[in-house]
Order: structure tokens, then C-alpha cells, then sequence
DNA sequence: CACGAATTGTGAAACCTTTCACAGAATCTT
DNA sequence: AAGATTCTGTGAAAGGTTTCACAATTCGTG
């Protein structure tokens, strides 16, 4: 088992054995620290990343300094996939912690692409399962009110991110109302009173700077409201 | 030249000659009146459309009854473009005109994708391109006024379905203020208000169901709002 | 442990949106 | 052309959000 990490990433899952010493070979690791940038909008769009230790966020920052969060990554996703889409990047990728990635240049990876059949189809089946999660997302974003994009997001972290305790669902991101904020799209203010609702209510809990949620009573807000 | 149709379309640029039948014996045609449905959520994902002529509305409805619209497609798009990563559909699709699609069961596109590689490519790159599209969506969803979401989206449809003409650029699709409402995420009555707003201001004007949209002034109006 | 920085809590005023309720205009159908 | 739909215009009341301004807390790092 030569190149074991290799086939345990999605991107590169039911790779033969004989191609996966020719695709390490046009891949290198990096390090980042926490709070490191990846690459920002403007940058060239020429590699692939492919995220092994860590939480990455991907960003979007307006000209006026508004900023989106659209994805919190955790190990195997991959990001800055539209390279074949955009000279240059759109999006911001921020290391929210310590995180090591694997880089693959577009040259590179179009040579993966042209002579491992599978790797294109997985590269395709993660290019639409992300595509199907930010079109629901559009819709989801109908919903007016803040709180139930907010209940939304906590439900969509916990899914994602959560562990199961006897509390509740521990979201294992150190997220702040800012954070919250910015991936729903509204101001930390409103995010902090409605965070306090939902905790009066028993709909969510902290701990440190984790949230607890509970994911019934959120499911039966969403129904109800 | 056996079958020019196939490679003006984006999906099959690049096919080379000996696999153009191969193709075209694997695709059939298939004709939607204005107003039907070429698919529902719910219904199975197992093929992919291409649309050669007409107008596709790609649309979220939600529990509730609330519709967002996500994409307003003109001909060489591609749509139902998840069948690898969905089941069953979560959007739906109607047929906004008359329609003339062409149909790709699952099974013969992946034959496609597998025996022509250029295909492949270019499927990738118009998933891709979606998802760069829906992601800066996202992003100006940020904005919370909805005048500023419905200056973002006039511009766009005027940037995609526009034609330029002495009153301004006409955008050649009948929408009403509703249409508007489920591509922006607020009510009807909003977008009256807002457009006739704009109108006053010399922003937007309308022929008839089709707007005219100055985009000179609504560009500086994003800027200064 | 202590100090500075980041995060959270709150309130008031201005503003925007939703919701409901109708009326008038424009457009199809027949 | 009449009648039925669909679309557009408006207003008032209720409720949500932004913005601004500070205070209180908690965290992080030296």
C-alpha cells in the first residue's frame, strides 16, 4: 500500500494502483497557520486544493468590505475547484486553523483528469454535490427573517460539523455571532439577539465558544415559524 | 458536415468527427409547450437536458409555497446537469416558451463522458462556470436593501438576455414584477415599489412585459447606495 | 495574573419589508 | 368586444433589521 492516502480522499477514490504513484508525484503538501490566506480574490486560479488537516473558509469580501462566508471545509473537501471556470479567483480562502492541503497545478491536474477516467468522475460528482448545496442555499436564503436562516445554519453546521453528546449536537467549529453573521447575512447585533432567543428557549447552548444545538426543537422552530 | 447541431453547442465543442454519430444516436429530442414542466422535485435525476431553443425557469419551491428562482436559461444551456450527484431532483424545471430540449439518459452520458474526453472537459467547465455563477450570488445576496438585489439582478438579465438599443438595454424576456420577486427573495409588492422607484429615476423603463434597463445609472447607483 | 483585544449584550431611532386588502390596468380567451 | 385572468399600484399596520453608541464579558498572550 504505497500511497495509502491517496485513496482514502474522495477526489481520488478507485484510483488503480499503477496511476497512484504518478499522481503523488504531481501533487506537494503545504502548511498554513491559522488565520493564514490561502489565496484572495484577485489571485490566479491555477491550482486545485485539496484540504487533508484543518477548517478552511472560503469568503467572499464586497468592495465595500461586506463579507459572505459560503463554505466552512473540513479534511477531504477540496476548494479553489473553478479553476477551469476563472482566470483569477473570486473567492477568499482563509485557514481558520493550523491546516495542511494538498496543491495540484492546473496542468497538473489536467493531466490526472486526461489519464485517470475515474478521478474526472469524482471531480464531477464533488463539483455537483457543492453545486447542489450552494443552490440550496439560494433557496433557503428566501426565508425573510434572519432567524430562520440562523436556525438553518445552525442545523446545516451541525449536520456538517456536529458531534453527538448527550447535551446536544456540539458544533466542533469555534464560531463566533460574527462568524454566524456573515453566513447568514445580516449584522452580529441581530445575530446576538436572536442567539439569545433561541437560547431561552432551549433551541441551542454554548460551550466556550462552541454551540450546542438542539436539532429537534430547531427542526419544529423551522416547521412551526 | 452529418450533424452540425451537435458541435455549435458548448457541451460537444471539440467532439471530434468519428464520435459525432456515436453521440447523436445517444441523445434524442424532445418539444415542452410554454408553461409545462420538464421536471419536478422529486422526480428522478437521471438525465441531463440541453436546451436548443426556448427559455428554461430552474426553480426551488419550497414547503411552504415560496418559489425562488434560480437560473433563467436561453439556449445551448445545460440544466438537470446534478444526475450524478442527486437521486431524485430538488429544483424544478418549466418550460417558460415553447421549448425544444435534447434528452442525455444517465447511462449513455456517462458512456459519452467516458469514451470522449473532450466531453468531459466541457462538462466540467460548465459546471463550474454554474457554480461560479450561484456562488457570487450568494455573495450579493449579502446586500439586505432589496433595491440593491434587484439593481444586481436587472443587470444581470440585462448582461445575459439583453440587446442593446437607443432606449437602453432591453432584456428580452417577459417578466413581471413577481418573476422579479422570486429572483430576488422578497414580494411582489416590494419590487413594485422599488421599480417604479427606478423607473422615476430614470433608472429602468419597460416595453410592454419587457423592461429597459440604463445600466450606466444603475451601476452607479449600486456604487453609491 | 494582568492588560489589551475580541466578543457579546442592549437600547433607541430611522428605515425597510411583510402582510392584508382593494382598485385600476393590461392581457388573454372565447 | 365582453368577461375572466393576470398584473400592477397603493396604503396602513405590525414587525424586523440596520445603524450607532456604549457597557459588560471573555479570551489570548505575554
Amino acid at each position: 500500500m504505497p500511497f495509502p492516502v491517496l485513496t482514502a480522499v474522495e477526489l481520488f477514490r478507485g484510483v488503480p494502483r499503477e496511476d497512484r504513484e504518478k499522481i503523488s508525484r504531481l501533487c506537494v503538501d503545504r502548511l498554513y497557520p491559522g488565520k493564514a490566506t490561502v489565496f484572495t480574490r484577485g489571485d490566479p486560479g491555477d491550482s486545485l486544493f485539496l484540504l487533508k488537516e484543518g477548517v478552511v473558509k472560503i469568503c467572499s469580501v464586497s468592495e465595500k468590505g461586506a463579507e459572505t462566508i459560503l463554505y466552512i471545509l473540513k479534511p477531504d473537501a477540496i476548494f479553489g475547484e473553478l479553476l477551469f471556470a476563472e482566470k483569477r479567483r473570486a473567492l477568499t480562502a482563509i485557514a481558520a486553523t493550523d491546516v495542511v492541503v494538498t496543491v495540484i497545478p492546473r496542468q497538473n491536474f489536467l493531466e490526472i483528469l486526461r489519464s485517470v477516467p475515474v478521478v474526472a468522475e469524482n471531480f464531477i460528482r464533488l463539483l455537483s454535490r457543492r453545486l447542489s448545496k450552494v443552490e440550496k442555499e439560494i433557496a433557503d436564503f428566501g426565508h425573510t427573517w434572519s432567524y430562520n436562516r440562523l436556525a438553518l445554519v445552525l442545523l446545516e453546521l451541525a449536520e456538517e460539523h456536529g458531534v453527538e453528546t448527550p447535551a446536544g449536537t456540539r458544533i466542533r467549529l469555534r464560531l463566533t455571532h460574527e462568524d454566524l453573521a456573515k453566513l447568514i447575512g445580516t449584522t452580529r447585533e441581530t445575530v446576538t439577539t436572536q442567539v439569545n432567543r433561541f437560547r431561552k428557549n432551549g433551541l441551542v447552548g454554548r460551550e466556550g465558544s462552541f454551540f450546542l444545538v438542539n436539532r429537534k426543537e430547531l427542526e419544529s422552530f423551522l416547521r412551526s415559524g
